[in-house]
RNA sequence: GCACCCAUCGACUAGAGGCCUAGGUCGUCACCCUUUCACGGUGAAAACACGGGUUCGAAUCCCGUUGGGUGUACCA
């Protein structure tokens, strides 16, 4: 029944931006729901008031729009059922499945010292019982802060996860942990709980640094008389250092990769396939793809480092893959101003000639500036290779030809052809300077397309400022 | 410290005892295409962490070592 219809969460904490871990958990859940005709929901873990803030819920539910992951209904904030976490603690105390602890968080502080005196490990161990019943009646008269444990029953709690099998915790390793802290607000242990438990959902997809926390949670769901979830932990993205990945490794915030000028899809693609592959070797695919593809006994269970480069390769494939309507538009955001001033046609031909020549949206203006700009300066080490008589010594002669002709493919081809054969040299030695003289540099579209979308006008007044500013070097 | 998780080319991964002379992709290198740059094409170098078992046979199963990660909070 459960599998017909399986809920799956999100719950970010919105301390900071969608990180791209955070964002790849999201997906493998928003994968599953799709996959299984199931739900996909989103949570806000915003109960640490200091650290949260509105600004960021924006921020992730924006991350998460734009790599096109949608979510049902509003997001479910877990602050607003503080209440209700509390309700269900203290009827875990009236069950005798927690119970009140007295000591002072000073005293804690002393055992952590002593024990770290004597070289043992810290170990809390039920002292809020221990304690004498006496002294706990007093404390109670006098008003001492207590807070809510849960009493750690005896035995062993296994997990079965769905990327990493069995596993098996002892109970004596686990502490009696606080469920209410001292001013009565439930700790994020108990409120995941009851919150995964009113949110209906069936399988709990996180990241594996959950795991450990994970047979406190199952023993709070049996304590409440919950169902049990299933339960997967997908490994951490790590660095290049093999660190957890942080900021300190560069962009980590889906939004920078957004302003970088990366596409939603490429990014989409990238993480599903960091810590999941679909079993053959494609690497390019469709959300429609991943969905069919997805399955979480396919999920990685090792961690994987976060290679830029890869998905650098994959933005390309996906610009490339667009037409020339798309890729303007996609391109838009990123035009400076003087670029939204040309000429509508004018910018999509030069679109069409950069596509492959870009990775990323925003390098399109710096590598098209010589589509705006006349050169400011000529490239050094090109002047030097390509500036020499006698070509450049010929050059007007060729003007005079360009000026006489229609700007086609074609007919620059030919013109330009025909020039270099009279000089009895390749084409190419032609091309080179022209290219260095129209464009500055040594790297362009083809040189006869370049000069087509530039157009006459341009092309000769460049060519002739050129010819006045580059000292002419013998071969 | 203790507990848990993990371990295939530099990176992402395929591999569920013989199909492995370990496959694909990114990156790297070479060559081809070519007016340059890119794109594209072809090819090369490049890995089963180590040590023991189990088995006729192990990258695949078991144990240990080493290495990495996570947890162990009145953070989430």
């Amino acid at each position: 029944m459960q599998e017909a219809h399986p809920r799956v969460r999100f719950a970010p904490s919105p301390t900071g931006y969608l990180h791209v871990g955070g964002a790849r958990t999201a997906i493998f859940n928003w994968l599953y729901a799709k996959k299984n005709n199931g739900t996909f929901l989103l949570r806000i873990e915003d109960t640490d008031k200091q650290r949260s803030s509105d600004e960021m819920t924006q921020a992730i539910l924006d991350g998460l729009t734009w790599l096109g992951i949608d979510w049902e209904g509003e997001p479910w904030s877990q602050s607003a059922q503080a209440e209700r976490h509390a309700q269900e603690a203290r009827r875990l105390l009236e069950e005798g499945k927690a119970y009140y602890c007295y000591l002072t968080p000073e005293e804690l502080q002393q055992m952590r010292a002593d024990a770290e005196a004597k070289g043992e490990p810290y170990w809390y161990g039920r002292a809020g019982l221990r304690m004498p019943e006496e002294e706990r009646q007093r404390r109670e008269r006098e008003g001492y802060a207590k807070t809510l444990r849960f009493k750690v029953p005896e035995g062993e709690t296994t997990v079965e996860d769905l990327v990493h099998g069995t596993i098996t915790f002892e109970h004596k390793e686990i502490d009696d942990f606080i469920v209410l802290r001292s001013d009565g607000s439930p700790v994020y242990m108990l409120s995941v709980v009851v919150d995964d438990h009113d949110m209906g959902m069936t399988h709990i997809i996180r990241g594996d640094d959950h795991l450990s926390n994970t047979p406190k949670q199952v023993l709070l769901y049996q304590a409440l008389g919950y169902d049990v979830p299933a339960f997967g932990h997908v490994p951490l993205i790590l660095g290049t250092d093999k660190k957890r990945l942080s900021k300190r490794h560069g962009a980590t915030a889906v939004g920078e990769y957004h302003e970088r000028g990366f596409l939603p899809e490429a990014v989409f693609n990238y993480l599903s396939l960091l810590g999941f592959s679909p079993g053959d070797d494609r690497e390019i695919l469709s959300r429609t793809e991943m969905i069919e593809a997805f399955t979480p006994d396919r999920l990685q269970i090792s961690s994987a480092v976060f290679d830029e480069q890869k998905l650098l390769w994959l933005n390309g494939q996906y610009l490339r893959m667009m037409d020339a309507k798309q890729l303007s538009q996609a391109l838009d955001p990123f035009l400076t101003k003087e670029w939204k001033q040309l000429d509508n046609t004018y910018v999509k031909d030069v679109i069409g000639l950069m596509s492959e020549r870009i990775t990323t949206l925003s390098e399109f203006c710096d590598a098209a500036a010589y589509f705006v700009h006349d050169p400011a300066e000529y490239d050094e080490k090109g002047v030097r290779k390509h500036w020499k008589s006698p070509i450049v010594d010929a050059l007007p002669e060729l003007i005079a030809t360009l000026e006489s002709i229609e700007f086609t493919d074609e007919a620059l081809e030919s013109a330009i052809r025909a020039h270099a054969e009279r000089l009895d040299v390749g084409a190419g030695k032609v091309i080179q300077p022209l290219r260095l003289a129209i464009t500055g540099g040594t790297a362009s579209p083809g040189m006869f397309e370049t000069m087509r979308v530039l157009g006459k006008e341009t092309c000769l007044r460049r060519l002739r400022s050129a010819l006045k500013a580059i000292p002419v070097s013998d071969s």
